[in-house]
RNA sequence: CGGGAUGUAGCGCAGUUGGUAGCGCUCCUGGUUUGGGACCAGGCGGUCGCACGUUCGAGCCGUGUCAUCCCGACCA
């Protein structure tokens, strides 16, 4: 193995460096020299364009249209929502200035101190505040709900660390907001864009994720309730995939949004808002890869069968490109999208490496041999086997291939997630197992001390109360008080 | 903002008691190769993070400064 690629050996060493280089190796992203932030090379962003047509095509079978709002947003819409310029206040980039001048030595550019901002502006850092002051003149009567908009764009956050997708100061992500004219109609819409995000996850990235609602100390700012996707990376730690808030009428009642009923009444408007952001790259590349490095899903690779020839000159190149001419023809007819690469450049050896870094599902390589011999090799990157194949109906059977990755990539992820999702009602036993990872199913008696002390004690965090466990009685494992649920409780990125 | 470390070629690194900078990979050229990351030969590429100081002389010593990374706090 080459030198350079050792790298992949790695992973049980430190996950972290290991699933670092994967994504730049991969060519799907690098950091940038501008701090916290990342270039998402073109590899990388053909992943994120095809989840985006795919999440957008299923939010419109929502209802939901999409719109754009300002990047800018005035400082003092943000202090508007008490809990929610909380949350947000530590982490916002600021615009002070509109204007630069030289400098007095002619060399390089100052901050123009007259051209100081009388009101500073916000990076957004999230658009509720910005959507709801705008949605203040766009709803005044209940006919005007409800209103379902998204937009796709880029927020910036602050952070203290970043890492490749997982957390950058800025990301692209899409929000959703949506208001309502009763708290069912908006709690019911959170939660229907949570099964969208699952059905997502589950169905095109094939990562199956744990459905529940947040605990009130990771609720996000200003929400009422917090529903949550959790997804296990193969570390063991939990990756928040996706969100979905009821707002309550919070954002209602602090940008004045009010409507009036079918009595006549006025009435402060119900929000939701839910997003997912380029961070969904981090769980699909830490739920499939392998040592050989990424193994994409078809249902999201850029490129889902590659074919590689194995010519030894000019004349026998010629005849493998007519030979494979109507195999590529055949599988675009279906949607596939091939790429041929009979580049002279590079030696097969070199290409096969590559394209399995790369996580190309399947691989179909023809030489001379399988040109005598009417054959062609088949490769799937999930479970690296090739084999032999005649080239009669090979594109029949490429494309029931691809249909076989997706759905046991899935299947191999699920089967990992549930064999480390364990039931644990000793604190001890708890706190001596949460370090290797996996999910942890407890007894919790339902107050923040307890959050804390797990926390404190583990670095263990409650993801959520999962819906689809069934609730026992039980007694919290710390406080040995009575216990309201069972929570997921993990160690998270 | 606390604790630790590192800044030398695009990347990864070496550089001895201070003497004017080197290795591997990448890249370029030529040739031979091509069924699992090729080989040989030649070549391009550096204000040693920045500033000041000590010295005849600083990548190396001192002071300051900036940046980055790791561990915490914070987080989609």
């Amino acid at each position: 193995m080459a030198k350079e690629l050792d790298f992949l050996t790695k992973r049980s060493v430190d996950y972290s460096k290991w699933y670092n280089e994967l994504v730049v190796k991969a060519d799907l992203a690098e950091q940038s020299d501008v701090r916290g932030c990342m270039v998402i090379k073109p590899y990388g962003y053909a992943i994120w364009e095809k989840m985006q047509r795919i999440l957008d095509d299923m939010f419109k079978e929502t209802g939901v249209q999409n719109a754009y709002f300002p990047l800018l947003i005035p400082k003092s819409f943000l202090s508007r929502e008490a809990e929610h310029v909380e949350g947000f206040a530590k982490e916002c980039a600021v615009v002070t200035h509109y204007r630069l001048k030289t400098n007095e030595t002619h060399d390089g550019v100052v901050v123009d101190p007259s051209a100081k901002l009388e009101e500073e502006l916000i990076i957004r850092p999230t658009s509720e505040t910005i959507i709801w002051n705008t949605y203040k003149n766009w709803i005044h009567s209940y006919r005007d709900l409800p209103l379902l908009c998204n937009q796709w764009c880029n927020v910036m956050r602050w952070e203290m660390r970043t890492r490749l997708f997982l957390r950058t100061s800025e990301f692209l992500w899409q929000e959703g907001h949506t208001a309502h004219a009763t708290r069912e109609e908006a709690e019911a819409r959170a939660q229907q864009m949570l099964k969208v995000y699952a059905t997502f996850a589950e169905k095109y990235m094939a990562v199956p994720v744990v459905q529940g609602v947040k605990s009130e100390t990771e609720r996000f700012a200003g929400a009422l309730d917090t529903y949550t996707i959790e997804a296990m990376m193969q570390d063991g730690k939990a990756l928040q995939s996706g969100t979905s808030h009821f707002l309550g009428q919070n954002f209602g009642k602090a940008f004045d949004v009010q409507f009036l009923n079918k009595d006549n009444k006025p009435e402060y408007a119900w929000a939701t808002s839910w997003g997912v952001s380029t961070r969904l790259m981090g769980a699909l590349i830490m739920t499939h890869s392998d040592d050989n490095g990424l193994v994409l899903p078809p249902a999201l690779a850029p490129i889902q069968v590659v074919i590689v020839p194995i010519f030894k000159n000019d004349e026998q190149l010629q005849q493998l490109n007519e030979a494979v001419e109507p195999i590529i023809t055949e599988l675009r007819k279906l949607g596939i999208t091939v790429k041929y690469d009979n580049a002279e450049n590079k030696r097969p050896g070199f290409k096969f490496a590559d394209y399995e870094l790369k996580g190309v599902p399947v691989r179909l390589v023809l030489g001379a041999r399988d040109l005598e011999n009417g054959t062609v090799e088949v490769m799937r990157r999930d479970t690296l086997e090739k084999e032999s194949r005649s080239l009669e109906g090979i594109v029949a059977y490429v494309k029931d291939l691809l249909d076989d990755i997706q759905n046991n990539v899935f299947q191999k992820a699920l089967k990992f997630r549930d064999e480390h999702i364990y039931e644990c009602d000793n604190y001890e036993e708890f706190k001596e197992r949460v370090k290797d990872g996996g999910f942890f199913l407890c007894h919790w008696d339902g107050t923040a001390e307890t959050e804390a002390k797990i926390k404190e004690d583990t670095q263990a965090t409650i993801r959520c109360v999962p819906f689809n466990v069934e609730q026992t009685p039980g007694v919290d494992m710390v406080s040995g008080k009575p216990a309201t649920c069972r929570v997921l409780i993990a160690r998270s990125y």
